[in-house]
DNA sequence: AACCACCGCAACCGCGCCCCG
DNA sequence: GCGGGGCGCGGTTGCGGTGGT
C-alpha cells in the first residue's frame, strides 16, 4: 500500500517559485507564523502549492539572514570536518553554520567541495595499473577490492577516502596504501560490524564520534543550536550504541590522552611488511596538525599539496572508489557504525560538536 | 553564431520519525 | 497500543547559466 500524497498532486503548481508567491509565502508567515501545519499553510495564503514546497521555499531562500553561496574558508574547514565525522547529516552541519540551510551546504558540498578534496585523485587514478605491478587483468584483488567496499555506503566511502586522504598527510610512508593485499582482511572486521548494528534493531543511525568540551571549534552559540538539534534528534541515543560484537581481539580502541582528545574513527589498524600492527593514526602527535593541514586541503594553498609518494599512496586507495557493486548493502563506518562503546569508553556522547578536537586522537586498532 | 557539455542551484520526491487522537 | 497525519531529512532531478569547441 503506498504513501498518501501530502496534498493534491493535480491541484499543485510545481517549479519555480514566482515572485508574487514569494512575496505571499512571505509576508503570511512574518504576519501569522507557519501555524504549525505546512500543509494548509498554501491554502490560506491562497498558493496552489504543496505544503511542503512552502516549507522548503521558506526554509531555504525565504528565511530571513540565510546566506547563499560565498562559504568561507572556515565554513568550508566546519563542513568538512563534520561530513567525515558525521557523515551526510546536512541538518546537523547546518546547525553549525548560521544562515546556513541544509540544502545550500549539501549542493555546496556534493558541487565542490567533494570534488575539491576527492576530485585530486581522480587523475591520479588513470595511472593507477600502469603504476603498479599488478596486472589489470587480474581479477582477483580486484575481487577481493570489490568485496571490501561492497557495503560501504557513498557517504562512508567518501568519508573513508578523506580520512585516509588525511591521514597520508599526517603519516606519508603508512605502508596501508601501498599493500593493498591488506585490505580484504579487514573483512572480519566488518562482518563484526554489520553483526553489531543488525543485533541493535537494525537501526545505522548512529554516531562514531567522540565529544569534549570546551569548543573554541565552534562558538557558544553553535554548540547550543547543535544541543537543541541534538537533543530533538536524540542524538545522544545514537552515540549510545556500542562496539558490541567486536572483540578485543579484533580491535583494540584507544581514545586521545592529550588535552582535547577524541574523535574515535573507525581507522583500520593494518601490519607492515612484518607483520607488525601499523596503526594508521599511529602518531597522535601528529593529530594535532590535522586541522592545519585540512585548511591547506581545503584553500590549496600548496601547489602539489601531496608529495609524489603521498599521490601514490592515495592511487592506491582509489581502488575503494572505482568499486560499484553493491556498497550501500554495508553498513560501516559512517553514523552507522554502532558506536556504543563510547560511553563504555569514557565517551562523552553529549554533543558531536562540542569536540574540540574532532579527529585530534582516535585509533582503532585492528589486530590481523 | 551555434552547438554541446558541464556545472550549480533550486526544487521535488520518498522515506522515516514523531506526535496526537 | 495502534494508526494516521505532518514534519524533517537526505537523495535525486531538472533547468538555467556558462564555458569550450
Amino acid at each position: 500500500m503506498g504513501r498518501a500524497p501530502c496534498c493534491d498532486k493535480a491541484n499543485v503548481k510545481k517549479g519555480p517559485w514566482s515572485p508574487e508567491e514569494d512575496a505571499k509565502l512571505k509576508a503570511y508567515i512574518e504576519k501569522y507564523g507557519t501555524g504549525g501545519n505546512w500543509i494548509a499553510l498554501p491554502q490560506k495564503i491562497g498558493l496552489k502549492r504543496c505544503g511542503k514546497s512552502c516549507r522548503l521555499r521558506w526554509l531555504n531562500y525565504l528565511r530571513p539572514n540565510i546566506k547563499h553561496g560565498g562559504f568561507s574558508e572556515e565554513e568550508d574547514n566546519i563542513i568538512c570536518s563534520l561530513y567525515i565525522s558525521i557523515g551526510s547529516r546536512w541538518s546537523i552541519i547546518a546547525a553549525q553554520l548560521p544562515g546556513r540551510t541544509d540544502n545550500d551546504i549539501k549542493n555546496y558540498w556534493n558541487t565542490k567541495l567533494k570534488k575539491k578534496l576527492l576530485g585530486r585523485r581522480k587523475q591520479s587514478n588513470n595511472n593507477r595499473f600502469s603504476a603498479s605491478n599488478q596486472d589489470p587483468n587480474d581479477q582477483s584483488n580486484g575481487a577481493d577490492d570489490n568485496q571490501f567496499s561492497q557495503g560501504l555506503s557513498n557517504s562512508a566511502l567518501e568519508r573513508l577516502q578523506l580520512h585516509m586522504q588525511l591521514q597520508s598527510l599526517q603519516n606519508p610512508f603508512s605502508s596501508f596504501y601501498n599493500n593493498p593485499a591488506i585490505w580484504p582482511k579487514i573483512l572480519p572486521l566488518q562482518e563484526k560490524m554489520i553483526q553489531t548494528i543488525q543485533a541493535s534493531d537494525g537501526n545505522p543511525n548512529n554516531l562514531l564520534m567522540q565529544s569534549q568540551q570546551g569548543s573554541d571549534f565552534y562558538d557558544h552559540q553553535q554548540q547550543q543550536d547543535y544541543q537543541k538539534s541534538s537533543n530533538s534528534k536524540g542524538l545522544d541515543d545514537q552515540v549510545d550504541n556500542s562496539l558490541d560484537g567486536i572483540s578485543p581481539a579484533d580491535c583494540s580502541v584507544h581514545y586521545g590522552t592529550g588535552n582535547n582528545m577524541v574523535d574515535s574513527e573507525l581507522v583500520p589498524k593494518v601490519a607492515d611488511d612484518h607483520g607488525n600492527h601499523v596503526g594508521m593514526a599511529q602518531s597522535n602527535a601528529g593529530v594535532s596538525n590535522f586541522q592545519a593541514e585540512l585548511d591547506e586541503l581545503l584553500n590549496s594553498k600548496t601547489s602539489g599539496y601531496a608529495p609524489v609518494q603521498q599521490e601514490d599512496q592515495m592511487t592506491e586507495f582509489d581502488c575503494f572508489k572505482d568499486m560499484n557493486g553493491s556498497k550501500d548493502s554495508l553498513i560501516w563506518w559512517s553514523n552507522d557504525f554502532d558506536a556504543k562503546s563510547a560511553s563504555s569508553n569514557s565517551w562523552d556522547s553529549n554533543s558531536v560538536l562540542q569536540s574540540n578536537g574532532m579527529f585530534q586522537d582516535y585509533e582503532l586498532g585492528y589486530h590481523m
